[in-house]
DNA sequence: TAATTTTACGTAATCGGTTACATTTAATTT
DNA sequence: AAATTAAATGTAACCGATTACGTAAAATTA
């Protein structure tokens, strides 16, 4: 490897001129600037990051904490985020925690380790104890719907009570007296609490019925499978609120293998509009809890640190679906 | 953050006595060892791997260049080979090339920076030079499907043309005479090409006939806007054969705007088994390329260097999308 | 021309680890 | 008890950068 001593010695001065040529900073004569870099160019010369990380202690990466990537929605996320962060100069350190507190905390300290600009936390199973490990080594963190956890920086709050209630709303517009199932996240999961909650609001506002809750674990897997099951016992359903759109995606197969037909037979809403939800068979309704510019927001929060709470206000997408429904 | 140094400093040894016993490696006395394991337990100390990498000029990171993860087949290989590499204990230095060479380029650069055990690289703009340059480093490689590079390591071939011959003989078998059109992936994209000449193959065996080919860019939504476009011309097609599932599915619902009853009226394949196909309606007849237990091997490849080459076999997964299809 | 200021560059410490080698101390051997 | 060997630990160089500080050379001023 070539090495900022290997440039020195081509060029008969020490690392610290080629070191300050390379960075533009102090004093150097036009001479020497240009026999340095003539020699960077035909050796192609690149100085090494590692060393430079552990030099100056900081990094160009921002540590991305996710739960996995089995759910589109986070996969889309990682997408977006990644380019948001390489328009700023900024590179990805992708922490995919599976699911699994072990790989949260491995993660949160390599993240240290890495040297991290900063840090966006998307996941389950950071504790408050965490956060404060990040401020207490001032990492700047943004939190992506953690509400209930603390900290001095910024957050992106989502309203799930809300957007569900949307989404449950725009059945029983159309079907008053509707009996509702909820197709839940992994039990304990706070944002498919709240959602639920707010299924739970527009169903006694409209004096509607709820038959119960199915738990499944954001995959379409886990949609058909709790969705086949439930139908084998119910057969007066007249709609499914989907906690995220991969789920609805798999309950609408089931659905459909049960012989009926959405949205006449039944109707269902999905969550998080990813992208597959215009490409259905019907197409999905569901709703959007953040357009395409929060990204870039989020990275300006991390290094410029507005210290801001965002609330996101979701957005009903009315598809084929539901009733009401229009393609777009 | 706390160091080395510290932890020395708090047990009274130097700092290659902590380090010894952090690695298990050279002589300690048992109190030595007792008494600095207490320490390190008790400050919660972990050794900074950034100075881990530099001082042993290796890491436990395995780089994966892809070109992007827009195309689900990209983010179901990533979650894969992550998984593997973890169980094997290592961590995947994610490089998304997101289709652009400079991109690649940096990333091929950062890999030796970080010390990278090895590298897995599935992505176009990656050329012959490069991998010389890898060689050159001692960075053991693993191509996927990049049949026309040459390198000393491992390289997992894929047989495109067989795998897409099999899946138009598939439509052809029920319906010898149709015609068909080919939805590709971006123009000089060599797996498309390879995939389109398997097409045209089983198109002459059968005396059937092709309309033309369409170039994508394996998202949904090339695939809706290209099968759109072509249909507002067509009308005397019977079958659409896809280079990969995400526009398979972007064309099938372009098909069903159009009334086509899939696949009464029209065959559709897609390619790349991703977990979606399962669940669409109709359920998605594809090509499977590799099974799931082809990504430890991929690891093992790394790590134990057996620099094999391997030609996978494709297979053909019917479902409902053509006929003779069935669930699964 | 001598004194002073600027400019250009080198020396050496530092980041947080690892490790070859030297040294001290303890255990064996004669 | 002296000599030898083995065990335990320390010293210092190194990985590849950055940077505070010092010094020599050049430019400016007196």
């Amino acid at each position: 490897m070539t090495t900022l001593k290997d440039i020195a010695h081509l060029a008969g001065v020490s690392t610290a001129t080629v070191s300050r040529v390379m960075n533009g900073k102090g004093e150097a004569s036009p001479q020497t600037i240009q026999k340095i870099q003539k020699i960077i160019q035909q050796v192609n010369y690149h100085p090494n990051r590692t060393a430079k990380m552990l030099s100056a202690q900081k990094s160009n990466l921002i540590a991305l904490l996710i739960p996995n990537l089995r759910n589109p929605f986070f996969s889309e996320l990682v997408q977006q985020i990644e380019q948001a962060a390489n328009r700023q100069g900024y590179q990805i350190y992708l922490c995919n925690s599976e699911d699994n507190r072990q790989k949260v905390e491995y993660y949160l300290e390599t993240m240290q380790d890495n040297y991290v600009a900063g840090a966006i936390i998307d996941s389950l199973f950071v504790e408050q104890m965490d956060l404060d490990q990040l401020e207490q080594r001032h990492i700047p963190t943004v939190t992506i719907d953690r509400t209930h956890l603390k900290h001095p920086y910024a957050a992106l709050n989502v309203d799930h009570l809300q957007g569900e209630y949307l989404a449950t709303k725009s059945i029983l517009q159309h079907q008053k007296q509707a009996q509702l199932v909820f197709l839940s996240g992994p039990v304990g999961e706070q944002s498919s609490q709240d959602r639920y909650q707010g299924y739970l609001k527009a169903i006694q506002e409209f004096g509607a019925t709820s038959l119960g809750i199915l738990y499944g674990d954001f995959t379409y897997e886990s949609g058909y499978q709790q969705m086949t099951q439930f139908l084998q016992q119910h057969t007066d359903l007249q709609g499914v609120v989907c906690s995220n759109d991969a789920m609805a995606v798999g309950a609408l197969r089931a659905c459909q293998d049960h012989q009926l037909r959405i949205p006449q037979d039944l109707q269902l809403v999905g969550y998080d509009n990813t992208r597959l939800g215009k490409f259905t068979n019907p197409r999905l309704s569901t709703v959007q809890q953040f357009g395409i510019n929060y990204f870039d927001l989020i990275i300006d929060e991390l290094t410029k640190q507005q210290k801001q709470q965002y609330w996101l206000t979701p957005q009903f997408i009315a598809r084929e679906s539901t009733y009401g429904g229009k393609n777009d």
